[in-house]
DNA sequence: GAGATTTTTCCTGTTT
DNA sequence: TAAACAGGAAAAATCT
């Protein structure tokens, strides 16, 4: 089944016959540079799973983010969690026991059970009271660049702006891309020294994934404007805006100058479609959300 | 060089 | 009817 977008993909509001370049507004076109980089990789971590919201408001996909933040963090192998099991919500997951996160995922329950009560009891007590109200995804930020002490450089100077996703290709110990296929960890310490270099040496061809390509524009809407947008960030749905000028961007990322949004839209389906046992990722997360 | 992964390209059929 | 969209299939590019 596929739940697509509804309509997340659409690109027929949008005349489509206007180059990258000219397309692209004076506010886009900046791209970044920053120095430090595990300060901004943590940081992006820590918000992919609303931290400013309480475990128990947490919608499915938030669920599912903190589990991916945890098997980042822990340099947990993914297939050791059945994420299939934690089809649930946040009040569903805060009701769990120690017995039933041990029962779920083996000898990794305690280190979720352990992170999911810190997140519900010492950090919440009063500092940020009930949430409830708090829960509207157009509150859900992306900001990443808050805390980013990064240098604005002219575009020209610079032709990738995705030098986040780069970065974190590089450097970041939380790269989804990787942590489908590190090992189960015998020892997180031992694991988390030997896997790191290998981690960055995944496949990853021409040098960037088009998930992380597309989701450095959703992690930085006010630097990127009317190319992608949220509809709907915490169900995963996200609307083209300029399909065309987000094609060719692509296309000159990759050197390929024949890029059309078909073709983009055409790769993007095929991600969906590459982890048909492991729907919940975060990839899925940002992509717009196709379950099968 | 083989195999795996991730696009890319082309195509047909369906939906809007 | 046209455009947008979905998906099959094969090839290409890149990596281990």
């Amino acid at each position: 089944m596929v739940l697509h977008s509804g309509c997340s993909m659409s690109a027929s509001t949008i005349p489509a016959s206007v180059s990258a370049e000219n397309q692209l507004p004076a506010s886009w076109s900046p791209h970044y540079n920053c120095p430090d980089v595990s300060m901004m990789t943590s940081g992006y971590a820590g918000r992919l799973w609303s931290q400013d919201l309480h475990p128990q408001y947490w919608s499915k996909y938030q669920v599912w983010e903190w589990l991916q933040q945890m098997l980042d963090m822990h340099q947990i192998d993914a297939t050791a969690i059945p994420f299939n099991n934690f089809d649930l919500d946040g009040r569903q997951l805060c009701s769990m026991t120690y017995q039933d996160f041990t029962r779920l995922t083996g000898s990794f329950g305690p280190i979720l059970y352990q992170s999911l009560t810190d997140l519900s009891q010492s950090k919440w007590t009063g500092q940020y009271g009930s949430s409830a109200d708090m829960f509207t995804s157009g509150d859900i930020k992306t900001e990443l660049d808050a805390d980013l002490p990064c240098t604005i450089l002219s575009f020209k100077e610079e032709p990738s702006f995705y030098a986040t996703s780069e970065l974190f290709d590089i450097k970041t110990p939380f790269q989804p891309s990787t942590m489908m296929t590190s090992p189960a960890p015998s020892s997180p310490d031992t694991k988390r020294s030997h896997s790191r270099s290998n981690q960055v040496k995944k496949h990853n061809p021409r040098g960037t994934h088009l998930w992380e390509f597309i989701r450095d524009i959703l992690l930085n809407p006010e630097r990127n404007p009317g190319l992608i947008k949220w509809e709907d960030r915490s169900e995963g749905v996200f609307r083209f805006l300029k399909s065309e000028a987000v094609a060719q961007l692509w296309g000159k990322k990759k050197n390929n100058s024949s890029m059309t949004y078909e073709k983009l839209s055409r790769a993007m389906r095929c991600i969906n479609r590459s982890w048909p046992c492991f729907p919940y990722c975060y990839r899925y997360t940002l992509l717009s959300v196709v379950q099968y």
